[in-house]
Parts: structure tokens; C-alpha cells; sequence
DNA sequence: CCATTAATCAACTAAATTGATTTATTGACA
DNA sequence: TGTCAATAAATCAATTTAGTTGATTAATGG
């Protein structure tokens, strides 16, 4: 069988690709000049010159920061990426909340707004989000408008397991019917998959390129990102960390998860909005962090001797401080463990907490459009289910600009 | 920190890169006319006519096919790979034996020399190298000499942990020394991602682009293959299977392996040279069977959640029926357990067996030089040894390569 | 004999490269 | 302190590579 076939070169791919790269190199290492462009992708000073000019023009690089002298010959001009280069949507949808954010290029939350409810619904959440989507175009100016690239929504897989009053979601299309009533391209992950992206994309810390991510909010999930990139598997589910098998024939989510310490607290926890603590009993907050580093530590052991991953980031809607614990307890055990074999990877807490989510929901049309390596031509499986993209390879390069950069 | 760097466009690359993915089609789909090649890749007929030209003028392609008649139209001429395109040398090095393979273009292995010992010694295993090549050199012709394109070595990691006898291996750079005594360029890996890769590039069933392995020798290893390509990892010790952490604090080595099969027999067992039985007792052949099961099960449910894999691959040097066998129970325990949010990966055995790591290590160098994907921008080896298109795009590839393993 | 498909020839285009030139700064020396 | 050489960033102009498009030739089935 084929397998997959990765994209054949050609001159138009290129200059896409190269544009991608560097504003990705922009977007890591903070604003950099043109020769340090140049070394990074190792293109010719002229490329690289002519690639900035297309995209300053854009209005997607921004040449207006100070000159870095100090050194021998003319000084530097540290090119950065422009926060209003680019806007994004994004939809998260959890068990109490959903909420929907404008996002811009560099990260930074622009609008915001929440929906609580006992349940998710498909109906009301659609509408909110249509709603929503025109109260926060509005309130922007045409030019801006016009930079919008798309939606990201971040919701958990399987919604209907959760009980019978979940039953609506089975079959259910969100994405598909938003697209259709905004009339925007719209994408939909794994809410976990999608926080992982977020710290990828926009978390403070500098991260390597190989990565494993939990993040444990009402249900335990996870993410892998494999050389800069959040991978989504074949049937993307890949970095279904709450699936994991673990030690008692259980899995990572009968443990590790907020709703697990719910029911042995007794009591629904309020939402970490403030970051105000949620006092839990000693020996009852004890009792899930040990419970739960044990099965993280034995996930992320089992994660890294598949991949050799050099560190684990944990993340979760949850305070800081028992964040902070339960990192710090999974490196413990994670240690004390049989690792023969293994390199122990760094344990970090993840730096977007509860807003991971819906972040990573918005960084969604930005990966698409604007990361190098693949996307560009790379069929989009998750986009919609019966597209029939056996059209012209080569039209893709073309469309994709239109919807990406919005040129 | 800067992650990766993915490789810049310029016209050589592309050129390299399409030229190595029509290459890999054909591997892949076996030979292919050159309509179906634009077809597939996406370029123009054209560009397909030009690529196919001067690899067929290189010596890598043969267009000496039959013509297949039959529908309207010119018939089509299905363009193959050349075996004799370029050679490879192969060395495994194992327990009781080490093996020196000459393998051809299509994974025809072309010679053989074996060296059994008590165990693995550096320097009689240098020498053995040495001596071999220069034997299997000296029964070809100048021509075929000259399409040598390296040698890769398939050796187990942590080899002082077998045993005091083992201390010279520590350290000691068995792939820095063979470079430098044969004059060719030299890679080594990890025996068990060897047969992984080798699995990949020569093995029989037409594989998924993704997939887990699993090697059973002496010890227990494997290798992950993700998007067509062996996933080495950042530290060269992905796919490190036999680590993988099982309950009861042990780790798939600790069960999963002939060592242990011997262990529990009280004797040592002959090497399946002939694909003869080992006439194991059934009871003890069951109890192994059954342990072995159970961790491997738990191991590809794992990575499975982690990397959402389709498919899982068990080979391994033993007899077919006791590998079929494993198979078949793995694939038992595996439905058994709880799997909620996975989807069950197929279960399929090798079909390398003991050749597997041989081969595996003679495609190394053909990974480094004739796959799509990020390899391109490194030199070459293969085409021909004073080719002077080879002005460095980028000295990257050499140095990344020279650093290449002490480890 | 004609419609159809494979493959090539010839002309054109996109995006890179190389080499020369302009610009702005540091640092040395009168 | 003023002038100038050295240095490095960035651009301009010309060239090269590898792709595309459109027209042409070749071989086959109906």
C-alpha cells in the first residue's frame, strides 16, 4: 500500500514554504535580523531579502523596531512578527463551559467570551458560537476583519460516553455546520491535542522539538509534538494520553483526572478562573496527586522509550500550585521507577493553564496556514470527511494562499 | 530554544528530493510508467520525463521493461529499480554471531560472512569487518565497486550491561574506526531499529506509513516508523521497546525475550539457522508465551494511544511458528484489555525473521541517501564517488553525520 | 482511419544563486 | 577631534536551476 507520499517540490511550494519558515524561526526565536535569517535557513541573503519584502508588504512582518547597533558595520534591523498580521477564532468546549476567544498572530487573547451550562449541547453551543462570532466582528474595523484566517474549535472525542444526555453529539457535525453559518474555514482537534499545540505555539517556555504534553482537566488527555510539530495520527487520535494503559487494568483517566478528585471529594470544584485555590482536605489532595503522578510517571516512561522524548510537560484547569505538585510528584516517581534503558526525560509544568484549551483551538488555522513543513500540501484529513481533493495537485499552493494569508 | 530547523527550499533540493521520492514510489508501488509517476507525485509529465532521464542515465533506473499493451493509447513503459543501482554493506552484531551482508538496490542480499563467538569483542569484530569488505570487494567487478554507497552497522545499545566481559564496548566507537579504516562513509543504530527499517524498505506486506515493531532476539527491542520513515529520536533511542515499563515494575526485556526463554529452559538454544523447531517443552513454550503476551500488549496499547497507530509489527529471530504464535496470543490479550478511546491496531507478523537486522543495517545508508524527506540536503554517497554537483548546500548534513555515534 | 494515451520538444516562468554596489556603523590614526 | 579604512547588512543586476504549459510525435484499440 502507498502509504503517504510527501509532496513533490516545485518552485511555487517553495517560496510558500520558505515564507513559512521564516516567520516560524521569527515566531521562536523572537524578532531577528535578515542575515540571521539567512544563517538559520541557510537561504542567500537575497532570498531572504526578498521573502521579507512580500511579507512586510503583507503586513505580516513589521520592520519598524529599533536598529541594533554596537558591532562593526551597518547596524542590524530585528524584523518581528506583526500582532495584527493575522486573527484567529477559537472554540473550546469543555464540560461546564465553552468559550470563545480572538486570537492574534503573536497569541495574545483579543476578545473573549464564556457560555456555562450543566451539559454541552450542540445546538446551544453553535449558536452561541455563531452569535458570539458576530458580536466580536463587530467590534473590529474592516481591515482587521479581513485578516481573520479561520476557526479552531477544541472539543474532548467521544462526548457521548459521558451519559445518555450526550446522546445529540453522536454523529453530530459541529465543525462542518459552523463552517457552513460563518462562512470561514474551520478546524476541530482533540481538546487536548489542541492545548498541546498552544504551548508549542505560544507557551513562554523554550521548548524542544520533541515533546510529550499532558493536560488534565475535567477528563485526562494529552498531546506529542515529533520534530516542531503537534502530531494527530492517522485517525487523529494520536496523543490519547487518557487512553494510556496503566498498571490494574486501568487506564491514565480513571485516575489522573479533576473529575475523579471530584467524586472523591463529593463535591463539583468550583473553576480555577482566579487561580484561587481549591482547598482540598491533606490527605485527600495526598491521596489522588500520588494516585495520579504513579500513572502519569508510568505513561510518560512508556512514551519515552517509544519516542525518546527529552522532556514531558504537564498541564492542566486546575490552580497552579497543585499543577505545580503533581509535576513535581510524577518526577518523583518517575525516578524512582525501573528506567533501564532510558534516558529520564525533563518534567515541566505547562505555562497556559486553563486557557490552553481554547488558545490551541485558535492556533489551529494558524498551523495550517502559516507553519513550515507539509501542511501546505499535505492533505488535511480531519477537515472534512467526504472531500474529494483529488483535484490538481497543484491548485492547492494557490487556494491555500487565498484562505491562508489572505493576500 | 530553536527546535528544529526544517530545510529551506532551493532548486538542487528540490531536485534531489523529487528524484529520491519517484525512487521510493517505485520501491514502494514496484515499477511504475512514468504517466502514473506525475500521476502520483503530482509534477508534470515533463518534469517526470527529465527526472527519469538522468536516473535512468545514473544507473538507478532500468526502463528495459516489457511494455504493457492493452488499453488505448501508447502502452505503457513501467520504469524499475536497478539492483545493481547501488550496493550496500551491511553488519549485524550480535550475541553468538555477527554477520556482514553486500546488499543490492532492491534488498538482495548479494553476500554473506559470518563470525560466531562467545561474545562480542570490538576489536576481533573491527577486524572481521575489515578483512570481509575487502573480501567481498575483491569479488567485484570495478564497476559495481564503484556503486558502493556505505556500510551501516546494527548493534544493541548498553552492550557493557551484559556482563564484565563487555567493558572494552564502553565507549569505544566501533562506527568512527570502520570509517576510518574502510574509507567509506559508515552510520550505526540500534539493532532492534535496524530491523525496523529494514522491515520498512524490503519487507514483504505492503506496510502503513506508520507502525510500531517489535524485534525478539537475545533481548527484546523494536522501532517506530512514523510517516514512512524510521523515527530514530533525538538521542537515537526511539523505538526502545524492550525499556518499555509493564506492570510489576519490570520492563519488556524482563519477559519478552529469548534470553529468558533460555533462562527458564536451563540451556542455551540453537540458532534458527534452518527455521527448525526448537522442540520446546509445551508447557514452558505456553507459560512463555502467555508473559510475553501480556507485556507486549500492554507495551502496543500504549504506544498506540500515544502515536495512534494502525498497525504493529512482531518479528524476530526464532522460528516462524513460535513467532506466529506470539502473534496470534499478543493479538488476544491485546482485544482483552481495556482499550476505551483506541482503536485496536491489526497485529501482523515480520517477514524478515533473523534477516531482518542484517538488512536493516545495509539500509542505513540507503535511508541516507535515496528516501524523500530531510535527508536531501545531505552529501550523497551513492551516485558517484567524484561527483561535482556536490558544492555544499549546506555543510550541515557532513557534520551532523561526523558527530554521528560514540554513544 | 480516428480517438486516445504516453512521452518528448520547445518556449516560458518562478525562485533561487552569485557578484557587484550602496549604506551605516566602529575603530584606528593623524 | 576629524577623517578614513574596515566591516557587515542589505539591495541591485545578471545568471542558473528546475519547474510549467502548449504543441508534436508515437503507438495502440476500435
Amino acid at each position: 500500500m502507498p502509504g503517504i507520499t510527501p509532496p513533490a517540490w516545485t518552485p511555487q511550494g517553495a517560496r510558500s514554504q520558505n515564507e513559512r519558515l521564516i516567520m516560524w524561526l521569527i515566531r521562536r526565536n523572537g524578532p531577528m535580523p535578515r542575515a540571521a535569517l539567512a544563517q538559520a535557513t541557510g537561504l542567500s541573503a537575497q532570498a531572504v531579502s526578498n521573502i521579507t519584502r512580500e511579507l512586510i508588504a503583507a503586513g505580516l512582518l513589521d520592520a519598524e523596531g529599533e536598529r541594533r547597533r554596537g558591532k562593526v558595520g551597518q547596524p542590524l534591523l530585528p524584523l518581528a512578527l506583526k500582532p495584527e498580521g493575522a486573527l484567529f477564532l477559537g472554540l473550546k468546549v469543555g464540560r461546564r463551559v465553552a468559550e470563545l476567544v480572538l486570537v492574534d498572530f503573536l497569541g495574545g487573547i483579543r476578545q473573549m467570551r464564556t457560555l456555562p451550562y450543566d451539559f454541552p449541547q450542540p445546538d446551544r453551543i453553535h449558536e452561541f458560537a455563531v452569535q458570539g462570532v458576530a458580536a466580536i466582528l463587530g467590534e473590529l474595523t474592516d481591515s482587521l476583519r479581513a485578516r481573520l484566517s479561520g476557526m479552531g474549535i477544541a472539543i474532548p472525542f467521544y462526548l457521548w460516553d459521558w451519559g445518555h444526555e450526550m446522546a445529540p453529539w453522536r454523529g453530530r457535525d459541529l465543525r462542518a455546520g459552523l463552517e457552513q453559518a460563518l462562512g470561514l474555514p474551520v478546524w476541530l482537534e482533540n481538546d487536548a491535542s489542541c492545548a498541546c499545540g498552544a504551548e508549542m505555539m505560544f507557551g513562554a517556555g523554550g521548548l524542544p522539538a520533541d515533546f510529550l504534553y499532558f493536560y488534565i482537566a475535567h477528563f485526562a488527555g494529552g498531546g506529542v509534538v515529533l520534530d516542531g510539530r503537534l502530531r494527530l495520527g492517522p485517525s487523529r487520535n494520536a496523543g490519547a494520553m487518557g487512553s494510556y494503559p496503566v498498571p490494574g487494568g486501568q487506564q491514565v483517566l480513571d485516575v489522573a483526572s479533576v473529575s475523579v478528585l471530584e467524586a472523591m471529594l463529593g463535591r463539583p470544584l468550583p473553576l480555577p478562573l482566579e487561580d484561587r485555590q481549591w482547598q482540598l482536605p491533606a490527605a485527600l489532595r495526598r491521596e489522588w496527586l500520588d494516585k495520579s503522578a504513579a500513572v502519569l510517571s508510568h505513561a510518560a516512561l512508556g512514551a519515552v522509550a517509544v519516542l525518546d522524548l527529552p522532556l514531558v510537560v504537564i498541564d492542566g484547569a486546575m490552580p497552579d500550585a497543585l499543577r505545580d505538585a503533581l509535576v513535581a510528584a510524577t518526577a518523583e516517581r518517575m525516578a524512582a521507577a525501573r528506567h533501564h534503558g532510558i534516558t529520564l526525560p525533563e518534567l515541566r509544568a505547562g505555562t497556559l493553564g486553563r486557557r490552553a484549551r481554547a488558545l490551541g483551538a485558535a492556533a489551529l488555522p494558524l498551523d495550517e496556514g502559516f507553519l513550515p513543513g507539509g501542511a501546505f500540501s499535505a492533505p488535511r484529513p480531519g477537515r472534512n470527511g467526504n472531500e474529494t481533493r483529488e483535484t490538481p495537485p497543484r491548485s492547492r499552493g494557490q487556494a491555500e494562499r487565498k484562505t491562508g494569508h489572505g493576500r
